[in-house]
DNA sequence: CGTATTTGACCGGCGC
DNA sequence: GCGCCGGTCAAATACG
């Protein structure tokens, strides 16, 4: 569960609305969204908060059989590459919020630290059990920009 | 013209 | 069995 004071955060997956409702105790819908590629059911519903419309409450379902797409539509979210990177983006954005840090920053602080793995921090230390996998990629921590 | 979103219909579980 | 509630489907629609 992450909170965020932008709706439409990227998260490096492309995500397929199929459906909207109202929920009760909320006077805001709630949307459903499923994992656009094959094969891989992952959903995520996103709402917002009962009486902060200015926080969003995504919960993710499942897990990602395949990595990010290559087409990330050109914006600034192309460095997040797992499910499992959430958690420690989750992690960073419930502590990055207490220090009244918005979300846009945080995506910035753990681009940041993923180009420079060096930097001592204590949620990149979480990093390294879960993405083994990153080795055998495309090298991960170069974020390109589009001409 | 292919793909994504919208939106009411539909469905299943649950409490009464 | 009925109605509410949360979740999903799918046809129509919007959009590039």
């Amino acid at each position: 569960m992450t909170k965020s004071e932008i709706e439409n955060l990227e998260d490096g997956y492309r995500w397929r609305k199929y459906g909207q409702k109202a929920v009760k105790n909320s006077p805001f819908p709630r949307s459903y969204y499923r994992c656009t590629s094959p094969k891989c059911g992952v959903k995520k519903r996103v709402e917002r908060s009962y009486q902060d419309p200015s926080i969003v409450i995504t919960t993710y379902e499942g897990q990602h059989n395949h990595h990010t797409p290559a087409t990330l539509r050109g914006n600034a979210a192309g460095f997040v590459f797992s499910p499992n990177y959430h958690n420690a983006l989750q992690l960073q954005a419930s502590t990055a919020s207490s220090l009244g840090l918005s979300f846009p920053q945080q995506l910035l602080l753990a681009q940041n630290q993923m180009l420079s793995p060096t930097s001592s921090n204590q949620h990149l230390q979480l990093l390294p059990d879960h993405y083994g996998f990153l080795q055998d990629t495309v090298p991960p921590f170069v974020y390109k920009q589009e001409p």
